[in-house]
RNA sequence: AGUCUCGUAGCUCAGUUUGGUUAGAGCACUACACUGAUAAUGUAGGGGUCAGCAGUUCAAAUCUGCUCGAGACUACCA
């Protein structure tokens, strides 16, 4: 028996279905029943599990799930191992805001220790709801064994990765320009710099600056700049941080800018001056009058100053041109020989400013870069620890060396409001100002509203400023990152081609460090020993590397404690320092230690300083030290290589007899590397399961965000491809799965999920879907079929809960009752499928047509599937569905299946509908996989047609070219256009179907037209209800017919003349249409052109007469004369209609026997006399008794009659 | 600010690659019909400046440029 069920309810099946799964294993089975030797690789970009799923998370892994589905079913093994990013910033500020601390408590009032612990709880605070939408929305993923980036093993595996990049030199120590707020002292993260409210606008003292050009250099445009003996030749260059002047190293102009020389007067110091600057900027800068004007007119103080183009150039003109240095407070020899000159940068513009950029390497970033590309050294100055250092510290002051303005703030802002409120105060940028001026440097000074960045924490403006990092060069492959980039295929491919291309093309180096305590703690110890044949760094691959080094465990705690708490002299006794009292005036080692002690006072103190410049450190380290291991067995945690306990892993090396000490870099790296090292660090290659690993590289297919794109895809793309250059094991991997290098071969790019208003969901705005209530309402089903068939992946989705309504009547709902239409009559009839197939030529022209449309079906779903495009793969079965199955085979194929003897036809059509529910159910399964299974499971249960116990084990359907007939899927579209004009027509007319016709005509098209209507003629008179179809052809010469030019055909002959000969074919009358098609060509337009018959379309437009209707070629004429006898059968239609309503009101079954009386009346006696037979076997009555006695029962009005009808049940 | 994507009926989307003259579908709406698939279904109807402007062309939703609007990303820099 095939179950029956009284409606419709997803939720109730996904629940079911859900339950079987479990029961039987199925997703296990669907990877054990796969042969490992045909792997399918899927990567799961990892969620961060500390926030609650929404349901743009149902849309993203919907996704996923669906491919890795598909290609389960078509046969290949697809593991998909589960993740959890647990380090970076959204978990640290999630700590943050439950224990209600910010970031200055950590080390103070809160232990790192701490701190660390309740991040590593916290990232897991919401496993559980994550769990449980993977599993109600149908995601299947390995949940059993995620890897977890926070786990030992997965950072070790980073730490192997960064040692391969370290020992092809890609791990560097660098600068880069940081947003950086003096007042707190930390580098701010582009994160920070963007929460809402930090951009403010600002009134700035900004500078447009005369830097002159050296006259006595080699260089071709030297005679052009300076053409008069005497002449000052100045570049302008434009800043709104004039603070940034002392430090300026180089011009940047734009290649393709023009720019002009302009013979002038400095509105300052009236010295003349010939100034360059870029031509469509010159408006900004010299007034119309004086163009032109005569120079010896000109008066010091002048309103007008005259000014004329001398020269014209091209920026590209100007590189490599030098310039005297602006303020030169600090300079050297390679300042002087590779700085301050002009350089090509892509970032400068003529939107304002000159068309010419001051730069300061070290306070912009594009400065940073432009400047390193041309080898333009920075203007720094040494510290006192002899280290390079910029010309404004780290509190945002003028170093001394900047004489002018030494000590002073480089903001305004800076400074406090009582310092600012003194008379006489002005900012740093306005006393610059007034010494460029003095100095004949200024050609123009004034005020400049924009928007700068603040810091959200201390609300001053931020400094762009210089810091250390560690990078990754990853520009060193930037080429073939760009070339392998080409190899992948993206969905969308703009994606890939456009914002990633783009992405790659601008690459600079990853800057890795992050300043933070959650998270993958950076392998580089270093020493400050400097010696020759001395390696001062180290960067650790392993924890076993560790031990290579005679790592121990300085307790750092303990050490502090003790200095803290006890007296010198104990301090000493401990370190076993004595006093000297031979020599009380160099007590050193003594005095020594009560400086340390003082250090240790005042908190703050690093390990490494601690250490080194303890005295006797061997007996402190011999007092404070223990091995790794006693460590963690002393604490009893296992091994945890996160901040704080690594930071107080020293190494030791011993050089020249001397041990010398190595201390880790405080940096975190980069929570992307986290990700990006998924391939290998899941499997924590190369240290475990290399073969796992080769197996699963690269992947097949990935999908997230599009937001990834500079993320996820790029990280994993970018250590792909350095491993393949920088790891042997990698290289071998490679060369063994014949990978160039990428991390993955397909990857889909998902838009946004937003609310049916198209604006951005959030738990603030009230507007966020939870996807738990959705999918409980309405089922998961139709929460992925509805996403999935309404945008394309990449398109931004708006989510509209009605429309998940519709997808469950529209499509749902429509196959649900196909199915039940079946079961109904399968079970009456005992359809097991055991009989036999019938032979594809046995079957009638609909079966063959529905299988046919089903093949072709399949085909185009399997291409749809493959090619990443599930909107397509879902619009075709839901087209395939409604259109066809639904709404043309199973409506007039009704009939076959309540007949009661057990013919062939029968079966055949019970075999055909069978068939073509099955293979929706596998078509249909990776979209929809609960109603899915429960639709194969229905069907194949009963019939135990196949072995397989769920339909994610079975196999995609095969496309049986044999069973596609494109002539007959033609000719059932005609025989649906003819049926839909021939009901137009009656719905004109007025007379409905039960009422029988005698004809309709069709005008002959071609001469293939009669014989393909002829093969359908039956089922378009039994769904018109028309007793006969006539053909015309055009000889019977009453036809009108009408021509229109096939404007494609004629468009390439015809040209310009196109127009007039529109007209002229418009215009024929009959005579001439007839000429045409009987000659093949006619001449229009005074025989300039000669028409061929394929270059109009001909249609038969009416018949004079008949009722007509059109679609397009097709052209069908109704005959609407009603004979008695036609009136008679439609009476008794009526009459069945009537019955038929009555035995469905009365709740009898479809194969209930009975007995019919019916109120005599002449109009129905004589219909029913001559139509019994027919009556009877329509409604299953026995016998019609005509009544006129008869006045109990039902009431109705045919034909304006009423008449009285009894049924009852035998 | 730059780059990319998008803008077609009240709503969700086809059509744009390759230009062809009446721009389609579903939902919603209106009317009528149907009633043994029935919480279905059929037929018909209203509803469009194809975001706007300009250009190329005999012909533009489709190609080009600009503008406007939405979104994403990258920046915020002289």
């Amino acid at each position: 028996m095939y179950k029956e069920y009284k409606q419709l309810n997803l939720s109730q099946i996904g629940k079911d279905v859900l339950e079987f799964w479990k029961q039987n294993s199925i997703f296990e089975k669907s990877i054990s029943s796969r042969p490992a030797s045909n792997p399918y690789t899927f990567y799961e970009g990892p969620p961060s599990a500390n926030g609650m799923p929404g349901i743009h998370h149902a849309m993203a892994r919907s996704i996923k799930d669906i491919f890795c589905r598909y290609k389960t079913l078509k046969g290949y093994q697809v593991k998909r191992k589960g993740g959890w990013d647990t380090h970076g910033l959204p978990i640290e500020l999630a700590v943050e805001k439950s224990l209600g601390i910010t970031k200055d408590d950590i080390g103070k009032t809160i232990s790192v220790d701490d701190y660390n612990q309740a991040c590593r709880k916290e990232v897991m605070r919401y496993t559980d709801v994550w769990n449980d939408l993977t599993l109600k929305m149908g995601y299947w993923v390995d949940l059993e064994k995620p890897y977890i980036t926070y786990e030992n093993d997965y950072i070790e595996t980073l730490w192997w990765i960064l040692k391969q990049l370290y020992n092809k030199g890609w791990l560097y120590k660098g600068y880069t320009v940081q947003p950086y707020s003096p007042k707190s002292g930390t580098g701010l993260s582009s994160h920070e710099l963007n929460q809402p409210g930090t951009y403010k606008m600002v009134k700035d003292t900004t500078i447009t600056a005369q830097f002159h050009l050296k006259n006595d250099q080699q260089h071709p445009l030297i005679s052009t700049l300076f053409s008069e003996a005497e002449e000052d030749t100045v570049i302008l260059a434009w800043t709104t941080t004039p603070w940034t002047l002392p430090s300026n190293c180089a011009l940047a102009v734009g290649e393709d800018i023009d720019y002009v020389k302009i013979a002038t007067f400095n509105p300052y110091t009236y010295k003349p001056v010939s100034v360059v600057l870029a031509k469509a900027l010159v408006g900004k800068y010299f007034k119309v009058e004086g163009e032109n004007a005569p120079f010896d007119d000109y008066k010091e103080g002048d309103k007008v100053i005259p000014w004329t183009v001398k020269a014209e150039f091209k920026g590209l003109d100007l590189i490599g041109l030098r310039y005297h240095q602006l303020m030169p407070y600090v300079s050297n020899e390679d300042l002087e020989k590779n700085a301050f000159r002009v350089i090509p940068a892509d970032f400068v513009t003529t939107g304002d400013g000159t068309g010419i950029v001051h730069t300061a390497s070290v306070f912009g970033a594009d400065d940073f870069r432009a400047c390193k590309e041309n080898n333009v050294p920075s203007v720094m100055v040494l510290d006192e620890t002899g280290k390079e250092v910029p010309l404004v510290n780290k509190q945002g002051r003028f170093v001394d060396e900047v004489i002018d303005f030494a000590g002073r703030y480089v903001k305004e802002e800076y400074y406090s409001k009582e310092e600012r409120e003194e008379p006489g105060f002005k900012p740093t940028d306005v006393l610059i100002s007034i010494k460029l001026k003095e100095d004949n440097k200024a050609f123009n000074v004034q005020k400049y509203e924009h928007s700068y960045p603040h810091s959200w924490r201390t609300d001053e403006p931020i400094l762009y400023y210089p810091l250390d990092s560690w990078f990754i060069k990853t520009t060193a492959v930037k080429d073939k990152l760009i070339e392998l980039n080409k190899t992948i295929n993206w969905k969308p491919e703009a994606t890939g081609t456009g914002r990633f291309g783009n992405w790659l093309e601008n690459l600079v180096d990853w800057n890795l460090s992050r300043s933070r305590y959650w998270g993958t703690p950076l392998p580089i110890w270093r020493s400050d020993y400097l010696g020759l044949d001395f390696n001062s760094e180290i960067c650790i691959g392993s924890i076993d590397d560790l031990y290579k080094y005679d790592v121990f465990y300085f307790k750092f705690e303990e050490a502090k404690d003790f200095f803290l708490k006890n007296s010198e002299e104990k301090i000493a006794e401990l370190l076993e320092i004595k006093y000297n009292e031979d020599d009380p005036n160099n007590p050193f080692d003594w005095a020594h230690v009560q400086q340390h002690k003082i250090e240790v006072e005042r908190g703050n103190i690093s390990l490494k300083h601690f250490i080194d410049f303890c005295p006797n450190k061997k007996v402190l380290l011999k007092k404070f030290s223990c091995t790794i291991d006693e460590f963690y067995k002393e604490k009893n945690i296992p091994l945890d290589i996160h901040r704080p306990y690594v930071d107080n892993f020293v190494l030791s090396k011993l050089h020249d007899g001397e041990l010398q000490y190595f201390y880790r870099e405080p940096d975190l790296i980069d929570v992307w590397f986290d990700s990006g090292a998924m391939p290998y660090a899941q499997w924590h290659f190369p240290f475990e399961n290399k073969e796992q690993f080769a197996d699963a590289y690269p992947a097949d297919f990935i999908a997230e965000g599009v937001d990834q794109t500079r993320g996820w895809f790029f990280t994993l793309h970018a250590i792909a491809v350095m491993l393949s250059e920088a790891s042997d094991e990698v290289k071998a991997v490679n060369e063994k799965v014949g990978n160039r290098g990428i991390a993955f071969k397909n990857v889909v790019s998902n838009g946004l999920v937003l609310d049916k208003n198209g604006n951005k969901m959030s738990k603030r705005l009230g507007n966020a879907v939870d996807p738990f209530e959705t999918i409980e309402q309405y089922g998961a089903d139709a929460a992925r079929w509805y996403m999935i068939s309404n945008a394309s992946p990449w398109d931004n989705l708006k989510f509209n809960i009605e429309g998940l309504d519709e997808v469950r009547r529209k499509f749902f709902g429509t196959l649900y009752n196909t199915y039940s239409f079946f079961s109904l009559y399968a079970n009456i009839d005992k359809f097991d499928y055991s009989a036999p197939e019938i032979e594809l030529s046995q079957r009638p022209e609909i079966d063959r047509w529905i299988l046919s449309l089903l093949n072709t079906l399949t085909q185009e779903v399997d291409g749809f599937y493959a090619d990443f495009e599930p909107t397509k793969a879902a619009r075709a079965i839901q087209e395939y569905v409604d259109a066809h199955l639904s709404n043309w085979y199973v409506r007039l194929s009704r009939r076959r299946f309540w007949k009661s003897d057990n013919s062939e036809d029968k079966t055949s059509a019970y075999q055909t509908l069978y068939t073509c529910l099955v293979t929706i159910a596998k078509l249909m399964s990776p979209i929809a996989p609960f109603f899915a299974e429960r639709l194969y499971n229905d069907l194949n249960t009963t019939t135990g047609k196949e072995q397989f116990e769920s339909v994610h084990l079975t196999n995609f359907p095969a496309y049986q070219a044999e069973l596609v007939d494109k002539e007959l899927e033609e000719r059932m579209q005609l025989a649906q256009d003819i049926s839909s004009l021939t009901l137009s027509l009656r719905k004109k007319v007025g007379i409905n179907v039960r009422q029988p016709l005698s004809k309709i005509l069709l005008p002959i098209l071609n001469k293939n037209f009669e014989h393909q209507v002829e093969a359908i003629k039956e089922l378009i008179l039994s769904e018109t209800n028309i007793k006969a179809i006539e053909y015309i052809t055009d000889t019977a010469g009453f036809i009108t017919r009408k021509i229109k030019p096939n404007f494609k055909a004629l468009g390439q002959k015809v040209g310009k003349d196109m127009k007039a000969v529109a007209e002229a074919i418009t215009g024929f009358n009959q005579e001439d249409i007839a000429k045409l098609e009987n000659e093949g060509q006619i001449a229009v337009l005074d025989n300039k052109y000669t028409i061929l018959a394929a270059e109009v379309e001909i249609t038969a437009e009416d018949v004079p007469g008949w009722q007509v209707a059109n679609l397009g070629k097709l052209t069908v004429a109704l005959d609407v004369t009603l004979t008695n006898e036609l009136k008679q059968e439609g009476i008794s239609r009526e009459l069945i209609n009537r019955i038929q309503n009555l035995r469905k009101g009365n709740n009898f079954e479809v194969t209930d026997k009975i007995n019919v009386r019916l109120s005599d009346h002449p109009l129905i006696s004589e219909a029913v006399n001559k139509n019994l037979s027919y009556i009877c076997a329509e409604t299953l009555a026995e016998n019609i008794k005509l009544d006129s006695q008869l006045n109990e029962g039902e009431k109705t009005v045919i034909d304006e009659t009423e008449v009285i009808i009894s049924i009852t049940k035998i």
